[in-house]
DNA sequence: TCTTTCTTTAAACGATCGTTTAAAGAAAAC
DNA sequence: GTTTTCTTTAAACGATCGTTTAAAGAAAGA
């Protein structure tokens, strides 16, 4: 049979792919807490060892499923914001074109997720707000250097403004874009229906808009 | 003794106040599925059986809770709103003054726990983002009906805007205070301590003109 | 083929969860 | 003082958790 050599023992591989299916949608729909290695068993139609035997732990397991998930996220952001900035090569970046590049990716990604109930929206919006658990040492390994990359723009974009305003504001940003995202389904009960949680593309480039002039606004004080 | 009628059997009632405390400390910190019922027991120097005693259940014990920190948050939430608009009585309040309202109450509280490692706002801003638990319920509860009052004090100052404009751009007031007070703690790690999650004031301050020129700058687009 | 390695399985382990029980202790009512 | 009601206590209940064990099954190498 013509299997590529790194994919020798294919069958393992197998169940390894679906178990992070599973953990991805039952954590996004229960949380970490509320989901068990048996559920994740049973989703996945494999035994409650197995999981053992691909992952080690659960703990093991949430990391693996998180990081395969927001990697090419955050591949996205960077190549976006770089592609911006070759777009304009002589000028800072306009404040909404670094927030474009920061928030747009995650958008693709709930656009994707529009027929399911969660994804990892959710997980990443809850790994901001949990308490002291692992998932907060997550959220520093995933989304610390990439703060910094965007951060460092900002500042480019900003020459005059101090670095605690870019630093409160850039907080504020971050804060409204993980609570936005992850709680856009309300929307539809919220506003009895006049508002359609599934029109992710609008509600991204409003989005979009709110934190950049919202940004703005905490910086112009500077000026 | 002189203790009124309805204070009777009196050491009951304290070891119950005694168990809402360490309830919102505990589960401030360590989330509500972290904390187990003997964590409570013994923090509180009492008895396991005793909290269901008091309460009934684990459940019962995080609603009353919550009830008692919320109530007074949204009542001064509410007399702030109605002050400022006795103040400007014959002009629609400008948007800044009504998210005043909305926000400052919540940073009285925050600037109260400065001590503490955390308080109900991480537990609030948690029943935002968790799955659907019993915290999603709680949410509706105690702010379904507050929600709407801000509304429509946006709506009488917003004359022209879409209920669409408003419904999403308040959604989105509401996802970065939540966000930026549960996690006001981290900036000053992310900013390398160039920020001071301390000052309580300043923060507020800052999120509030975010907020307030996010919302407008979403809805004038209907100008 | 035989052997080795990878994968799955059923069953059990010890720990811990929310809750309940039944009895003792303390405070108020009489 | 006696009775009644409220409160606390130690102990146990059944359920469920993450993890481990030991053996069988499947795939690849020799």
């Amino acid at each position: 049979m013509p299997t590529t050599s790194s994919q020798t023992r294919a069958n393992g591989q197998k169940t390894k792919a679906r178990l992070l299916r599973s953990t991805e949608k039952l954590f996004a729909s229960k949380g970490v807490a509320g989901v068990t290695m048996r559920d994740i068993a049973q989703q996945t139609k494999t035994n409650l060892a197995s999981a053992h035997y691909h992952f080690g732990s659960k703990e093991a397991m949430v990391l693996e499923m998180i990081k395969s998930k927001i990697e090419p996220i955050n591949a996205k952001r960077r190549k976006r914001l770089h592609d911006a900035k070759f777009n304009s090569p002589n000028h800072p970046l306009p404040t909404i074109e670094i927030f474009r590049a920061l928030i747009l990716p995650v958008g693709e990604e709930v656009e994707k997720q529009i027929g399911n109930k969660s994804g990892i929206i959710e997980i990443i919006a809850r790994s901001f707000t949990e308490p002291a658990t692992f998932l907060e040492k997550v959220h520093k390994r995933f989304f610390g250097e990439l703060s910094q990359v965007f951060m460092n723009e900002l500042k480019i974009s900003h020459p005059q403004a101090s670095e605690v305003d870019l630093y409160w504001n850039y907080h504020f940003a971050v804060s409204s874009m993980l609570g936005a995202l992850a709680q856009h389904r309300r929307i539809h009960d919220f506003s009895s229906g006049k508002c359609n949680a599934n029109a992710v593309h609008d509600m991204i480039e409003r989005l979009i808009v709110f934190v950049s002039n919202g940004f703005d606004a905490g910086i112009k004080k500077k000026l």
